[in-house]
DNA sequence: ACTCGGTTTCAGGCAGACTGTAACTCATGG
DNA sequence: CCATGAGTTACAGTCTGCCTGAAACCGAGT
């Protein structure tokens, strides 16, 4: 119904270049939407990846370790992993118990998981990477990673790192 | 401490150019979470100053137009007006009662704060522009642009719209 | 031996969106 | 005239991620 719900129709109309801020708000949404949605389709969201991802490259972390890379707190991450060990990604190698530190390992049905999540990626990067414009694939990812430095993390974020490699 | 949460650690090392999908959302959530903050500090968030904006470019409209525009439910953009409203920001000019389609306008604090969300938004784009290369400032928002319209609104995103002029 | 930092686990809370439902207005057609 | 139905405001409840709080427990250091 002629939503313009994105701003885009008032956007592409001329020259007020239209805030780089807000720009990249939006597209971050819009891909952070569409990763969330791909994944969903075989039953993750984008912090089981991202866990994962973390506990692929350092095995046998507790809880609370992968809770404090991913900066969430050890509940979250429990709550996250809930489903993982559910779906029979990842598994703990020691009993459960209070407190007892648990190490866990990623199984066959994770790295699945892994790698079809590190596929959405590629696809994504695929799609922006064409739209722009010539030469300038290249220079995008170090000018996105030097604003990224640029902004502080505030109290009250929470990040969920990344999965790659 | 060591954190490392934001992968930034583990990307700063060399070549691999790390997922401009990632990064794109990383950086997203960043400057949202800066915006916000910002904006907190004036006891608004985010959607009360895009609500306040698309009234202001069109006003007298009723909440639920309100909310189609900005793509939410008529209940979530309500919410959002009560606090404009508590704050003095915009009035209803019609009395209120359930049927009674309400027009709204903005005040003089309403557009006090509209013109204060906009301040925030601009020193956000200096940062961004700034973490640039050379000239390619003004590539960059043509850029995001073309990157998102290449990302379909999928069912269940919501965005806000936006704000300036 | 025993305290203390780190860990897992359970319970509850909060914010922002949503769906469901009720009450009401207003234009339109019979 | 008035009944019907689309549109709107309003109120309540639900869900999802995340959080804080508190309890139970392990294991190393003094």
């Amino acid at each position: 119904m002629a939503e313009d719900k994105s701003g885009t129709g008032a956007i592409s109309r001329t020259g007020p270049p239209i805030s780089a801020a807000f720009l990249v708000m939006a597209l971050g949404r819009r891909v952070k939407d569409h990763v969330e949605n791909r994944l969903g389709e075989h039953g993750i969201a984008l912090r089981h990846l991202s866990a994962l991802g973390h506990l692929h490259r350092t095995p046998d972390v507790s809880y609370s370790e992968l809770a404090r890379r991913a900066a969430v707190t050890p509940q979250s991450m429990q709550d996250t992993l809930r489903l993982l060990e559910k779906a029979g990604a990842v598994v703990r190698v020691t009993e459960p118990g209070r407190g007892r530190t648990a190490k866990l390992r990623v199984t066959d049905e994770g790295h699945r998981l892994r790698l079809l999540g590190q596929a959405v990626f590629d696809a994504a990067d695929a799609v922006i990477t064409a739209a722009v414009p010539s030469g300038g694939a290249d220079l995008l990812a170090p000018a996105l990673l030097a604003a990224l430095e640029r902004f502080p993390v505030e109290p009250g974020s929470a990040e969920s790192s990344r999965e790659t490699s």
